[in-house]
DNA sequence: TTCCGACAGTGGGGTCGCAAT
DNA sequence: ATTGCGACCCCACTATCGGAA
């Protein structure tokens, strides 16, 4: 497993497109999921040796898609390690070059990588160390993911209960057709948050959704808060995926919000 | 004594299947 | 027929606790 991080500079690293898929090691035949549970892909024939990668479906301009993966598009399997712990990563990825299957290009240029990953729209850009062995299961430094975030401003139009008084807030974008609901967002909200915000909620409640179009269930505010969610993409249906609480934007008017979907 | 890493717990989107409404 | 829940897949983050420094 990676930490994620800042990609390291200098030699000494390979660095790979991270692939948006499902991770999954093949071996006898089979694929095996983070879980141990079995999971479907392509057939392949049996390599002798396990093999670490992922199940990553292509969409229609050719490009890696989880969505494509979601709506049920035949897998790939994409490898980049062979689960040989007593070999470094630049051994084992000789061994593994060796094998007639699809394998993650590795390359060596930080800078080169991830702009044509940023280009091609993909999820971000992993850095292996080359002398690295292969530890399963645990979280190494020797393997680092930076991933491409973006951030934008929403309009809170209310908020739902959990486990925490302030489990998630509903966010939406302004539209032509009103507040377009684009998602809960509850990561990020610490305690000290949590204290500070649910009181301004609780003055601005009304009982009808702000929200034009359908929205989640849930206690609904005024629309007049803005806050500032980081987020790693946009779903079909125009949600926010792993949206993440970044701050409120006091200074920042409801109307000043741009709709990025 | 302080700091850090591992872990459990809480939150997200989406899918599926099942059960209650 | 609709809705809600929990189990999976993909995750990010917080809070806590024990061991290392």
């Amino acid at each position: 497993m990676a930490t994620p991080g800042e990609l390291p500079r200098g030699p000494g690293w390979a660095f790979e497109v991270k692939w948006d898929g499902f991770r999954a090691i093949y071996t006898d035949e089979r694929y095996y999921g983070r879980s141990g549970l079995q999971l479907s892909g392509p057939e392949l024939p049996d390599f002798g040796v396990p093999i670490d990668g992922e199940l990553v479906a292509f969409n229609a301009k050719g490009l890696p898609s989880f969505n494509a993966m979601q709506q049920g598009v035949k897998p790939v399997f994409v490898a980049f390690d062979v689960i040989l712990p007593e070999l470094t990563y630049a051994r084992r990825r000789e061994l593994l070059e060796e094998l007639d299957l699809t394998i993650s290009p590795r390359f060596t240029d930080r800078e080169a990588t991830t702009e044509a990953a940023k280009e091609l729209g993909l999820e971000g850009v992993m850095a292996k160390r080359l002398d690295s062995f292969y530890r399963p299961g645990v979280r190494s430094p020797d393997w680092i993911k930076s991933k491409f975030f973006r951030t934008n401003d929403f309009i809170i139009g209310g908020w739902r209960e959990g486990v925490r008084k302030l489990g998630a807030l509903l966010v939406g974008s302004p539209t032509p057709q009103g507040l377009a609901y684009r998602g809960r967002v509850g990561g990020g909200i610490t305690s000290a948050t949590e204290a500070q915000l649910l009181p301004v909620l609780k003055e601005l409640a009304r009982p009808d959704s702000p929200f034009a179009g359908p929205a989640e269930k849930g206690n609904y505010v005024e629309p007049l808060l803005v806050v500032e969610v980081r987020y790693g993409d946009i779903t079909p249906d125009k949600r926010l995926r792993f949206p993440v609480f970044l701050r409120m934007r006091p200074d920042k008017l409801p109307t000043e919000c741009i709709d990025e979907s």
